[in-house]
DNA sequence: CCTTATATTTGGTCCGACCAATTCGGTCTG
DNA sequence: CAGACCGAATTGGTCGGACCAAATATAAGG
């Protein structure tokens, strides 16, 4: 977990808040490996594998005659968690955008896991829904069981392809959000309708069904965020 | 669209194979940097820039002691281009992944962009949808027309979160599935169907049509492929 | 055999240097 | 005065050598 190896891991987590807070506008030139080498009192070296980095991640384009930045739409995901940590004010658009996507992502490995899972895989799966259901309906006290549930069926489901994006997604997101206090309030009757459809999608091996569910899930999880930002916003004024 | 800087771009390209290869197997301690650089007949600093880039794509670990390689499934999106061209023969169901994946990530977004198009927005996809359809049926002339259109929606849309994902899932993938001579014999039946539906989204802002409908395109690239590759299979024998 | 002290290896960083490509200024020209 | 042109300064790409602290391997000791 560490990879925080100082210096160059600073100049690039640096430079990366500046792009993205946007003190490089894109297409603009960062100064050169020199300068900013004596502006971080840095060897050049440094600088380099920070550079390095954030090419890689499709921020910057790095060529001779100078470093360029490039369009925040062309970037690699690397840069949502960074993204969402500029801000002590969660962007609430953007954390919509993720749930929706994260949504989409997970009740598609809910779909496939169930249709391609083994009757072990079954087994356990009924066991944690039920589980789930026989817990505290709050958004805190389930968290680390859906967690664990969609972690399950996205193994299930077998996706590479989904699984490293989720990789990239998880990575700062969900943490970030209880950082900055974005604790959903779930409707419980939404949750209960949600896990009553899990458990018949697990009992009938309904794989739309279970699709359906997870789907529901977030979307009442954007609903909540939207009306928790509405009541702070009321709050404020 | 350079950025092949030559040296460290190559030795971390040559590197990334070794691991996506499994020479290097997860857990393994890679070769030291002064290994390395004499191996590559490279300087250190070159070496340690490419280690840098690997590191940011999740592909290692490198601290004091030694660099270790981190299991494929902890690693970054951008693994996925150079995992589909390591091999002459396309991992199919690496590829059939992608096309679920990116499928509903783009059914998403056109929900989404049907959803909250501007009414110019929507007068340019109903002239794309109809150009697409006075066109041949067939994979290869479609295709570019069809990317455009999903260019279009993605970025009415308007989230950045797909955006980037496709950003990463696009850069190698489709190209290379050309490359591999992957060329979906479509049913024109269905790819009737499939305009026939999203012209009808388009004209009654249908999202969940339009999502219904994209859906259903990729669907039918799927079973496509898979007939291609029977088909191959069969002829092998 | 296990612990401990020592030598070696390894990554992290810096410095100074050279090359080739690009960029920048100023000049020359039409 | 605008535009093509040429040389100087800048910039990234790479190299080699050097030093440090952390980590590892090795040998000595109990």
């Amino acid at each position: 977990m560490a990879t925080t190896n100082s210096i160059s891991y600073e100049i690039a987590t640096n430079l990366r808040t500046d792009i993205l807070r946007q003190r490089y506008l894109s297409g603009e030139r960062l100064p050169s490996e020199r300068d900013l080498a004596s502006r971080f009192d840095a060897s050049r070296g440094a600088v380099r594998e920070a550079m390095s980095q954030l090419e890689q991640s499709g921020l910057i384009e790095v060529k001779p005659g100078g470093a360029r930045v490039k369009p925040i739409e062309t970037a690699s995901i690397s840069v949502l968690g960074p993204l969402m940590t500029l801000n002590e004010i969660p962007d609430t658009a953007l954390v919509d955008q993720f749930l929706q996507t994260f949504g989409a992502l997970s009740a598609l490995s809910a779909r496939e896991a169930i249709n391609h899972a083994s009757d072990e895989d079954m087994n356990l799966l009924r066991q944690m829904v039920v589980s789930l259901d026989n817990q505290a309906k709050d958004f805190e006290t389930m968290q680390p069981q859906w967690r664990e549930l969609l972690k399950e069926l996205a193994g299930i489901a077998d996706n590479l392809v989904v699984q490293l994006i989720s990789n990239d997604l998880k990575a700062h997101f969900v943490e970030q959000m209880v950082r900055l206090g974005l604790v959903p309030e779930l409707r419980k009757k939404i949750v209960n309708e949600v896990l009553s459809s899990l458990k018949q999608a697990v009992a009938n091996r309904d794989g739309d069904l279970a699709h359906a569910s997870v789907q529901k899930y977030f979307d009442e999880m954007r609903g909540a965020i939207h009306r928790l930002v509405d009541a702070q916003q009321k709050l404020a004024e």
